[in-house]
DNA sequence: CGGTTTTCTTAATCTACATTAAGGGAATTT
DNA sequence: AAATTCCCTTAATGTAGATTAAGAAAACCG
């Protein structure tokens, strides 16, 4: 466990090797899942230091990381993987908005292959925003068609 | 209209006054709202400028918008923005992913709250993700409670 | 190894929201 | 002012996915 909500001074986590995970804990206690991090990845809580932190972040695997400090001035060289971020997150609402659980699945096998071996179904079905119940209906229903 | 799916060279857009939006429209010809955007705010769409964009944007209201063009150079000064809208757009996810429509209908009108006068319903309603319909069934009931 | 825990699946029932259809009121056009 | 268009609402019915409950299969552990 790297951060839990509620927390300050929120660090940006750099994957060196492993897998991490990002997510929020509603009142009901379920678990909703931001974003998955393999290496080469970066995460972290985009809310400013000064601000109590909203997601959780933990380790899925045996992990190298490293810890680097909200810094927005050493960050000011390169603005990319932010846009890139926006990128993914811009698509990631209109799917949400617009596309059913199976599009949305079939999407992110797609667009991460590698994810899906390595975490359990219901953490894959808790990011597509279902359950895993109907994940699991999901792939039967694919297969047979 | 300033932009529609499939540009290229796509741009920034500072809103002076008036009011902005962005959506797309899915095959079956619904627009589903990513953004509004009033006074003092910045629209655009996060792809890089040579790849062919997938948002729509329009002007719901007389406006004045200074176009400008997307430089990763010129912008490197200040991410703090970026970051500012990383955090909405996080903000955003995990409301789809955990919140029920009238949940995400009142964190909406508590969050822009001017918003609400200046649009139709239904735009409201498709920036939720739901339909017209259902937005108005929402509000009765939260009369009658 | 057997026992416990975690993960995944199946199936029945339920519910939030979509779809379809219709009507009414305000604004705009002729 | 009649006609057209746009916007919002109501209500009936339909459906994707949630919930609940149970069991099977795999992983973990004393």
């Amino acid at each position: 466990m790297l951060q839990t909500s509620g927390e300050y001074d929120s660090k940006i986590y750099v994957v060196k090797s492993g897998l991490l995970r990002s997510y929020t804990i509603d009142e009901k206690g379920k678990e909703h899942v931001f974003m998955f991090a393999p290496e080469g990845w970066v995460i972290a809580d985009s809310v400013p230091p000064e601000e109590p932190t909203t997601l959780c972040i933990d380790v899925l695997e045996d992990s190298v990381v490293q810890v680097r400090k909200k810094d927005i001035e050493s960050e000011h060289q390169n603005v990319a993987p932010l846009v890139r971020r926006l990128l993914v997150l811009q698509k990631r609402v209109m799917m949400l908005m617009s596309a059913s659980a199976l599009e949305r699945f079939e999407d992110f096998v797609a667009t991460y292959p590698d994810i899906i071996q390595r975490v359990p179904q219901r953490m894959i079905a808790s990011y597509l925003g279902i359950t895993p119940e109907a994940l699991s209906k999901l792939k039967r229903e694919q297969l047979n068609n």
